[in-house]
DNA sequence: ATAGTCTGGCCATCAATTGC
DNA sequence: GCAATTGATGGCCAGACTAT
């Protein structure tokens, strides 16, 4: 994405549109191919909604007429020889990462009815306004204040655009907006309201599986902050580096341990909970940074200061 | 009237099952 | 032994429902 859709280009008026082309096609390692055929071609960005298709429309097409001759590839993949999208990218499948989605009304869209909406006057202007005084901008050496996090999924959902509503499409955009030195890195509490928000995704569920009773905002603001302040105190700062410690992050890492949990039960391997009885770990004997010596070495310890997880709560019902 | 929340249905994947 | 079918799963949306 950093090749293709740099910040620099997105600092124009279509930069938004094609940003939207990007996430709502779900781009990346499983579209490789066809993004090596648009690197070739000279680059993802385009100044306009044909010339979006004509990048599109080819590679699509040869699809459809190889599905059309050999059926779809075995484990119901549709996605042809050279998938051009990939409706699996957040892990599960969602149709409106679909090229050609359909809508509720049993509707199958058309690469017309798909970009058409990126390419929209109307997410032209609200993009120009939103980038303010940033527009065709140098972002290297552009002094000025970013837009919030909040703000700017506030604005990203007032476009009321198919698959840009809620959800991680939308959330993903807005941090990657975010990675590209846009907006600003949210504040932990921007990132606990969302997952709140959010009660059946990946987050959330994390949380309650890791033993957090999350009924109200307040809960959630806490559980996460625990977690973040665990992580932040003992984290060395070279993990924290390699990591990209940030409150994204931790919103990352809590949608893995669902993910751990059902692919260790459903290879019949272990739990996360039988994993983590196994370990025998001398809590009081646990140095910080070991785990650069030696690769068996926990980043952190696994238990939490009782007083330490008082004043984090404490800290959250201030603000509440 | 408006905002927030819930429900039902769509769709794609993948594993398990069934049929030939 | 292989292909076709079925079922579970979960992200997403529209429309219904609920509370204020």
């Amino acid at each position: 994405m950093q090749e293709h859709l740099p910040g620099s280009k997105l600092m124009a008026p279509k930069g938004l549109s094609n940003l939207l082309s990007w996430m709502g096609t779900g781009q990346g390692h499983g579209t490789k191919k066809f993004l090596d055929i648009v690197s070739a071609s000279g680059g993802f960005f385009q100044n306009d909604l044909d010339t979006m298709l004509a990048l599109f429309w080819p590679v699509h097409k040869d699809n459809i007429v190889d599905i059309s001759l050999h059926g779809p590839a075995s484990g119901g993949d549709k996605r042809g020889k050279v998938p051009v999208y990939d409706d699996t990218i957040w892990g599960q499948p969602s149709n409106y990462l679909n090229i050609t989605p359909t809508n509720a009304h049993g509707i199958t869209y058309t690469l017309e009815d798909k970009f058409g909406p990126y390419f929209a006057e109307e997410v032209q202007t609200t993009w120009v306004a939103w980038l303010g005084d940033l527009v065709n901008k140098d972002l290297a050496t552009h002094q000025g204040d970013r837009k919030s996090w909040t703000s700017t999924m506030d604005m990203m959902t007032a476009l009321n655009l198919l698959g840009f509503k809620a959800g991680l499409t939308v959330f993903q955009l807005v941090n990657s907006l975010v990675f590209l030195g846009l907006a600003k890195m949210p504040a932990s509490v921007e990132v606990a309201d969302w997952i709140y928000d959010h009660g059946t995704l990946g987050a959330y569920r994390g949380l309650q599986h890791l033993g957090f009773i999350c009924p109200d905002l307040g809960s959630v603001q806490s559980a996460y902050m625990i977690i973040y302040n665990h992580l932040h105190q003992f984290l060395t700062e070279d993990d924290k580096k390699i990591l990209g410690f940030s409150p994204i992050f931790v919103e990352h890492l809590l949608c893995k341990v669902v993910r751990w949990e059902s692919r260790l039960v459903e290879g019949k391997v272990s739990s996360l909970d039988k994993m983590a009885a196994s370990i025998d770990l001398p809590e009081e004997h646990w140095i910080s940074g070991k785990n650069k010596m030696d690769q068996l070495a926990f980043p952190f310890p696994f238990s939490s200061d009782p007083e330490e997880l008082k004043k984090t709560i404490a800290t959250i019902m201030k603000i509440q």
